[in-house]
DNA sequence: TGTACATCAGTGAACGCGCGTTCACTGATGTAC
DNA sequence: TGTACATCAGTGAACGCGCGTTCACTGATGTAC
């Protein structure tokens, strides 16, 4: 049952989409050809058509969510305030794709790592140039060491069962970067 | 051909550390049973007769890994200093479980992620009583914020195939935790 | 605009492979005397 | 201490399942006239 134009691409768009989430909360390895498929409302055998293997719509889905653009704030502050949050915390699906798929998008291919690559460069910009400080050099490292801070500091929340620990890992990371940014300006 | 009690705690032993090496390097998925006991010395038959799953060799992994005890300094900037090195974001294998499986635990079995939990909360207490600042509850804060970091950054410092910008994200980040700290003490 | 045909997106069965797990067997270890 | 037997750690073939991938087929879409 050959599809009009408009819907193959929108079909692309729903596949991508499904890849996005179902990665994101289940990993690579966990999700299948099929997983994806039906999550965009198609059957497996149809894949093939749209990307050549499985490693490729890997390379597709990150560089589609990164090419989306990041939401949010470009103040470091501010961004961490929604990032640290118990709602990024428990919403992995459509949470930030580098704590949720950081360590394993290490062993995936080189053109998967350069997309995480990309998107890990243009945040740096981002906070960098949204950085309230006088040096661009210290704005960047401090842009680093935040954007650091708050992926780590997510994935280690993520892993404590206990909720004291898991919120308080969040706040204190949150508190740590906003002082850290109060020294500087001050 | 049996072994005797000794070789079998030794074997126990082999096991646990070629796992170890292996999930880090490659991830739990990838790294098959028949890999590990071939690591260890052994042919994939005998693993039942350690352990009753793949599942409980993770856990059992991992609660050895932190039973070890984590070496190097409890000062968190003298630590800083090594973990944030180029050669401990080269060494996946014998690097921190935290950087390299956290993201993937978070998605493994109760058990395994309660390994994890303990880990992070002992790091936790480590780092806060090494802290030279007065107050125990800002320390306790700046050894979560540091920690968060340091694991974020070599996460992230892994993704980079460009050696600048990942040495950047290395020493930026150790530039952000030792300046955090001088801070607070001055 | 309408018709006839070629194209090709989607379907679902099938293939091959590798994995976790099981099992009958082997032979060295541990034990009872 | 020596001997005879029971135990059981290790072996490697085999099983069953699920996965990525392929393929013949279907029928709606796109196009040429």
């Amino acid at each position: 049952m050959r599809v009009s134009r408009e819907q193959v691409a929108i079909n692309r768009q729903a596949i991508l989409k499904a890849a996005s989430r179902l990665f994101r909360e289940r990993g690579y390895d966990a999700v299948t050809v099929a997983d994806v498929m039906n999550a965009a409302g198609l059957t497996h055998g149809g894949f093939y058509g749209y990307f050549k293997s499985k490693d490729e719509l890997i390379e597709q889905t990150l560089a589609h969510v990164f090419a989306e653009g990041e939401g949010g704030a470009s103040d470091l502050a501010r961004y961490a305030a929604s990032y640290l949050s118990p709602e990024h915390r428990d919403n992995v699906a459509d949470g930030c794709p580098m704590a949720a798929l950081g360590a394993e998008t290490v062993r995936q291919t080189p053109e998967a790592r350069a997309a995480m690559a990309s998107g890990i460069e243009r945040q740096i910009a981002r906070f960098s140039a949204g950085m309230k400080t006088a040096n661009a050099a210290t704005a960047r490292q401090a842009a680093i060491g935040g954007w650091a801070a708050m992926v780590g500091a997510v994935v280690l929340a993520r892993l404590c069962d206990d909720p004291m620990l898991s919120d308080e890992i969040l706040t204190a990371t949150r508190a740590w970067i906003v002082e850290h940014e109060a020294a500087k300006r001050g």
